[in-house]
DNA sequence: ACACAGCCATACCGGTTGGTATCTAATGTT
DNA sequence: AACATTAGATACCAACCGGTATGGCTGTGT
């Protein structure tokens, strides 16, 4: 039992750290994230970040793989797969990711994408981290294309592969434009349109 | 002749500033832009960046309306407004751009959209400028469409504002994805993708 | 009972940050 | 020629940055 609370303990900690410190890379991005405001939301201090991380860097591409791609997988890819009509799964995941994302999501934009924009360029292991992340996603998509083809809802001569890096592009780009509106609104319309581009690569009923 | 020649100086080291920093701001983010690699680029001091800007703040909102908005405007806005067939250019555009852009351009990203993801949820007085811009962009796509659809060429039940909205985004998207992949043929690929949407706006020949 | 290891707090460090005060030198004005 | 203004260099600053060294406390294995 004291065994077991340790190490509730312990993970309980590491997971504060973790959820605050995506809190602040989500409102500042990484490079403007500071330890200091990371640890005093926490209540933690230094001696407990740097327990379990041994740098910054390291702090935010755990983040990466316990957090956001989980995140993802849940909301995303995880119900493609799953879905024995995935097409319309992606027709309804598109239609409902406003509710999803909440306001405050909307406004500090994708965390996904936020990373990506900010670090791709600087350091190339996040850059792969994300790009691992965002293949997963990509896939995903892929693979609910072709499976519509074989299904006969969507038409054949559609590029799956090109079509789903740019349902990808597309959403992350509604994001970043809503986001720099500051309007969920702007979000839902420019989703619509990604919602009839998709249903442009079906076939008419 | 003196008078002028100060004046020459003047400007001149004014742009060397600016551009020295929309390099920099570039590469690593306003944020993650330093003052002293600035300046040690230019060969100047501090003395001469504060004597013309007051704050990093200023700088940053100068390079905004002095380097990015022309920039866009002339590779872009300005084709689209003072073409006779826009919707044709904008077409022209969506093939060419790699090719403008350059591959370090798209390795970075669009300066646009790199500082409004960094910017937006941090500092209103970017965001309403960047905002500025991208209204700027998304009008003047707005225009060429309802133009086209004047001259028969856009189908006639199209939104043109929501289809701007969504034009801009996945345009933003394609060079955000491609950033991350770091692959300028990936962004090819994806703003063909964007090429054949824009092209199912028009009516068939 | 004792030694050990894991967890975390405290105090501290050198380097960098954006920003300022002061000074010189050149130019413009009268 | 005397003065005022501007451009830009130099030296300096407090605040903050990520990171480290140390040590105390706690539960564990023997």
């Amino acid at each position: 039992m004291a065994a077991k609370n340790t190490f509730k303990h312990l993970d309980l900690t590491r997971e504060k750290l973790l959820a605050s410190a995506f809190t602040e890379i989500h409102r500042h991005g990484y490079q403007g994230a500071s330890i200091a405001n990371i640890i005093e939301s926490t209540g933690l201090t230094k001696g407990a970040l740097y327990h379990h991380f041994p740098t910054k860097h390291a702090l935010g591409l755990a983040i990466i793989d316990e957090i956001i791609a989980p995140q993802l997988d849940c909301l995303v890819f995880e119900k493609l797969r799953s879905s024995n009509t995935p097409v319309e799964t992606l027709l309804e995941i598109i239609s409902g990711v406003e509710g999803v994302m909440g306001n405050e999501g909307i406004l500090l934009g994708c965390p996904l994408n936020n990373l990506m924009q900010e670090m791709s360029p600087l350091d190339e292991q996040f850059r792969h981290r994300l790009n691992l992340v965002l293949e997963t996603w990509q896939n995903s998509i892929c693979s609910a294309l072709e499976h519509g083809k074989l299904h006969q809802t969507i038409k054949p001569d559609v590029d799956c592969f090109s079509a789903a890096l740019f349902i990808v592009s597309a959403w992350e780009g509604c994001i970043s434009i809503a986001k720099n509106k500051q309007s969920p609104s702007i979000f839902s319309l420019c989703m619509q349109q990604l919602h009839s581009y998709v249903r442009s690569l079906m076939k008419p009923v």
